[in-house]
DNA sequence: ACAACCTACGTTTTT
DNA sequence: CGTAGGTTGT
C-alpha cells in the first residue's frame, strides 16, 4: 500500500496492527488523526471489511466530521458507509431503534442540559425543598455523576453510603430528587444526555440479543480522545468489543480534561489491565510545533504525577522563544495582544486565520474582543452562548419538539402561554399537577381541559390544543422545512417578534430565520433521507455552536482552553494566566485538580505550532470590580530558558490610569483577588475550619486524620474497594464510626 | 395576568 | 456587571 510510505514505523505499527485490543498512546501533535484514518482506510481496502461494520467514536462533532472527510479523502465516498460520530449520537441512534425494548417511543425527545435544570426546579419546588440547598446545577451535577457511573436512581436511594454522603451534606432528599427527576423524563419520553449512554448500557444489559446483534455488526471499535471517557462510555465499548475484541483505543492521558463531566483518567491508566494481550504502540515524535514550543509543553506536564511514560520529541526547529505578555489591566492585555497580532501578522505575512487567543473562561473573551475591535482585526469566536440556547430559538423549537412529541413538558411550558394567550401560571400548574398525580399523558390532560379549568383558560387551552393538531397534519404531510416555516408564522411566534421594532428585536428575528435556513439547507442536503421535521430535530439536539460555523472568513479564533482540543494554530495565545484564574479557583481542591488544570496548560501550549505566547495581566474586572491578581504559578514551571518576556511598551502608564479610572474606580480601592477568610457556615452542628476545602480522597490511607463538614473530626479506620467503589470507615469523635463512599464525600486531609 | 421595580447571585470547562 | 427571579402594583 502506497499510502503506508509517508508513516513513521511507529505509526505505520498503529496501522498495521488490525486484530485484537490495540491502545495508541498519541502524544500532541504525533499525527494521531493521520493514523486513524489511515488504519480505518487500511480495514476498509487491504483487509477488505466491510465499512458498516466499522464504528469509531468521538467526543465532539467536528472531530468525526474531519475524520470522516479525511478518509474520504483517502478511499473515496465509500467512507461514508462506516459508523462515525459522537458516543451521545451514535447510541442516540441506536436508541431509537431499540427504545421501545426501554418502554421509551422512538420520537423520545433529547434534553439539553438546560431542559434538566429546568426540569430540577420545578421538581425541587413541587416537593417543597429548599431551592437554595438544592440548586439545580448541584443537583444535575450529582445526578449526571451518578449516571456517569452507572448508579440508578434505585441504587442511588438503597445505597446507605450515598445517603450518608448526601446527609453529611445535608442534602437528604437527593436521593428522591433523582428518583422524581427520572420518573419525569420517562413521562415527558425524554432523555437527558447522560441518559442516552446510561439507557445503552441498560439497554445492552438486559436485551442479550440486542447486544449480540451490535457486537456482530461492528467487528472494529475504535475510541477516540479515550483518556475522555466516563465509566458509562468506556463499558459500552467495552461490551461491544467483548466477541471480536477488535477495540482500538486512542488517547493521551496527558490532555486528559473533562473529569469534571466524569472522565475517568484510571479508564487509560489500567487499560492493560482489562486487556492482558493489549498491543501498545507510542507515537512520540512531534510533527506540530518548534522545539521550542515542545521542550516548553514537556517541561510543564512532567510535574505531574499520575501519566503514562512517554518522552514527546520532535525534528523541527527551535524557532521563537516563548514570549510573556506582562500587562497591567485585562484591557491592556487585549491590546498587547492585538498589536502583536497585528504586527505580527504584518511581518510574516500571516493570515488572521493562524492566530489563536485561548482563555479558561468565556467570559474573559470581553477584553480581547474590545481590543481585536478597534484595531479592525476580524475575529471568530467559537463556543460561548449557543445559537441554539438562545430564548427565540429555544422558543420555536419548543414548538417544533411538542408538536413531535406531545408528552414534552419542558417544551410545552416553554409555548404554552407564548405568545400570551392567557394561560397564566397557575393554569399551567393545574395541568402538570392533573397530568402527574393521576399519572395521565399531558396531552389527554390538555384535550380535557374544561373538566378542571375555568372557561376561559380552557378555551384558551382548546385552541392550543386545536393548532398543534393542525401543526401535526402539517408535519405529516409536509417536509421539516414547510411545517416549520408553518409553525412559526401560525404561532404567532414570528409576528411577535417582528412587531419588536429595537435591535435585539431584530436580531431575534433574524436569528429565527437563520434556524429555518438551517431546516430548509437540511431538506435540501441530498445525503438526508428522512426530511422529516422530527429527523431535523434529532440531527441537531446533539449539535453544539462550534459545529455551525462553517464560514471560512479569515478571522482570528478565540475560544476556550476546552474547546481547543484537537485543534493546531501557526501563533497561540494563552491570555490570563493568573493565579486563581488559570488555574482556575473553584477547580482547586486537591492535587488531581491541580494536574488536572496542568493538563488543561499543556493542552493549550501544544496548540502551537510556530509561537507560543502567554499573558497575565495585574488587575482584571470580574463582578463589574477590579481585582488584583497574580501572575500564575504555571509560569513558573514552564523551563525559564524558553521563554523571554515581551518588550512592547507602548503608553501602559496612561492607559492604565484610563483603566482603572473608567467608571467608578477610587472609593472601594482594589479588592485582593486572595479569597477571603470568611466562609459561609455549612453546617449547624460543626462548622469546619474556616479554610475547609475537600481533599481529594484517592490516596486516603488507614492512621489518617481528616474533617468532615458535619461530622467533624476523625480518624480512618479502614478503606476498602467494592467494585469499583472506594469506601472508608472513619471513626469521629462525636458522631462515631461511619463509612462512606470515597468519590462523593466531602471530607479534608487533616496534614 | 402582567408590567415595573428590586434584590440576590454568579462566572469553569461540554456532549 | 448582567441576569434571573421575586415582589409589588395595576
Amino acid at each position: 500500500m502506497d499510502y503506508l510510505k509517508g508513516l513513521n514505523p511507529p505509526q505505520r505499527e498503529a496501522v498495521e496492527h488490525t486484530e485484537g485490543p490495540l491502545m495508541i498512546i498519541a502524544g500532541a501533535g504525533s499525527g494521531k488523526t493521520r493514523v486513524l484514518t489511515y488504519r480505518i482506510a487500511h480495514l476498509i481496502h487491504a483487509k477488505k471489511v466491510d465499512p458498516f461494520q466499522i464504528l469509531s467514536l468521538t467526543f465532539t462533532n467536528k472531530a468525526a466530521n474531519e475524520m470522516r472527510g479525511r478518509i474520504e479523502q483517502l478511499i473515496g465516498l465509500e467512507a461514508r458507509n462506516t459508523w462515525m460520530g459522537t458516543f451521545h449520537s451514535v447510541f442516540a441512534k441506536i436508541l431509537r431503534v431499540e427504545s421501545e425494548k426501554l418502554g421509551y417511543p422512538s420520537n423520545f425527545t433529547i434534553y439539553d442540559t438546560d431542559d434538566s435544570k429546568s426540569l430540577i426546579k420545578t421538581i425541587v419546588k413541587e416537593m417543597r425543598l429548599d431551592d437554595k440547598i438544592y440548586k439545580p446545577n448541584t443537583v444535575l451535577s450529582r445526578i449526571s455523576g451518578a449516571k456517569n457511573r452507572l448508579i440508578s436512581w434505585e441504587n442511588y436511594i438503597n445505597d446507605p453510603y450515598i445517603k450518608a454522603d448526601d446527609e453529611a451534606a445535608l442534602k437528604p432528599k437527593m436521593g428522591e430528587i433523582y428518583r422524581a427527576y427520572q420518573k419525569r423524563l420517562f413521562k415527558s419520553s425524554a432523555m437527558d444526555f447522560d441518559d442516552l449512554l446510561f439507557n445503552t448500557n441498560v439497554l445492552f444489559r438486559d436485551h442479550v440479543d440486542v447486544l449480540n446483534k451490535y457486537q456482530q455488526k461492528f467487528r472494529y471499535v475504535l475510541v477516540d480522545e479515550f483518556q475522555d471517557t466516563n465509566l458509562s462510555q468506556y463499558l459500552i465499548t467495552k461490551k461491544l468489543a467483548a466477541v471480536h475484541q477488535n477495540i482500538c483505543v486512542v488517547g493521551d492521558d496527558a490532555q486528559s480534561i473533562y473529569a469534571f463531566r466524569g472522565a475517568d483518567i484510571q479508564n487509560i491508566l489500567n487499560f492493560e489491565k482489562d486487556y492482558p494481550d493489549l498491543f501498545v504502540v507510542k507515537l512520540e515524535q512531534n510533527y506540530r510545533s518548534t522545539k521550542t514550543i515542545v521542550e516548553a509543553a514537556n517541561s510543564i506536564i512532567e510535574k505531574n504525577k499520575a501519566q503514562l511514560k512517554k518522552i514527546v520529541w520532535t525534528h523541527n526547529d527551535h524557532g521563537d522563544l516563548v514570549e510573556l505578555i506582562k500587562s497591567t489591566s485585562d484591557n491592556e492585555e487585549g491590546r498587547m495582544v492585538a498589536s502583536a497580532i497585528f504586527e505580527e501578522r504584518n511581518n510574516k505575512k500571516l493570515n488572521n486565520s493562524d492566530f489563536a487567543v485561548l482563555y479558561r473562561t468565556n467570559s474573559q473573551s470581553r477584553a480581547i474582543e474590545e481590543a481585536l475591535r478597534k484595531m479592525n482585526i476580524t475575529y471568530k469566536i467559537v463556543g460561548g452562548l449557543s445559537f441554539y440556547q438562545r430564548k427565540e430559538i429555544k422558543d420555536l423549537m419548543s414548538y417544533m419538539r411538542f408538536v413531535v412529541n406531545q408528552d414534552d413538558e419542558e417544551a410545552f411550558k416553554r409555548i404554552i402561554n407564548y405568545p400570551k394567550r392567557g394561560v397564566g401560571a397557575s393554569s399551567v400548574e393545574k395541568i402538570l399537577v392533573a397530568a402527574y398525580e393521576h399519572d395521565i399523558p399531558l396531552w389527554e390532560v390538555l384535550n380535557n381541559a374544561s373538566s378542571f379549568l375555568s372557561g376561559r383558560a380552557a378555551n384558551s387551552i382548546s385552541d392550543f390544543t386545536t393548532m398543534i393538531k393542525s401543526f401535526q397534519m402539517e408535519t405529516e404531510r409536509k417536509d421539516g422545512y414547510e411545517a416549520a416555516s408553518t409553525i412559526a408564522k401560525q404561532s404567532g411566534l414570528l409576528r411577535e417578534l417582528y412587531e419588536d421594532k429595537t435591535i435585539e428585536g431584530l436580531n431575534r428575528y433574524e436569528n429565527v430565520q437563520e434556524l429555518l435556513n438551517a431546516i430548509k439547507e437540511f431538506v435540501d442536503n441530498t445525503e438526508n433521507e428522512d426530511k422529516s421535521l422530527g429527523a431535523f430535530l434529532q440531527e441537531i439536539a446533539l449539535l453544539t455552536d462550534n459545529d455551525r460555523d462553517k464560514d471560512d472568513t479569515d478571522a482570528v479564533t478565540l475560544m476556550t482552553i476546552h474547546s481547543s482540543k484537537g485543534l493546531e494554530f501557526k501563533q497561540v495565545f494563552v491570555v490570563g494566566m493568573e493565579e486563581d484564574l488559570f488555574p482556575s479557583q473553584m477547580m482547586m481542591q486537591s492535587r488531581e485538580d491541580l494536574e488536572e488544570e496542568r493538563r488543561l496548560f499543556y493542552v493549550a501550549t501544544t496548540r502551537a505550532m510556530e509561537k507560543l505566547y502567554l499573558s497575565y495581566a495585574l488587575t482584571r474586572y470580574r463582578f463589574g470590580r477590579l481585582l488584583n491578581c497574580e501572575p500564575s504559578r504555571f509560569l513558573e514551571e514552564v523551563d525559564p530558558s524558553c521563554i523571554r518576556v515581551n518588550k512592547r511598551k507602548g503608553s501602559q502608564l496612561a492607559s492604565t490610569f484610563r483603566d482603572q479610572t473608567n467608571g467608578r474606580e477610587g472609593k472601594t480601592g482594589f479588592i485582593g483577588l486572595k479569597r477571603p477568610a470568611t466562609r459561609a457556615k455549612t453546617a449547624k452542628i460543626h462548622t469546619p475550619s474556616p479554610d475547609f476545602k475537600p481533599s481529594n480522597t484517592n490516596n486516603l490511607a488507614e492512621g489518617m486524620q481528616v474533617e468532615h463538614p458535619k461530622f467533624g473530626y476523625g480518624k480512618v479506620l479502614k478503606v476498602e474497594i467494592e467494585g469499583s467503589n472506594k469506601k472508608a470507615t472513619i471513626g469521629f469523635k462525636d458522631f462515631g464510626d461511619k463509612t462512606l463512599l470515597l468519590s462523593f464525600a466531602k471530607l479534608r486531609i487533616v496534614e
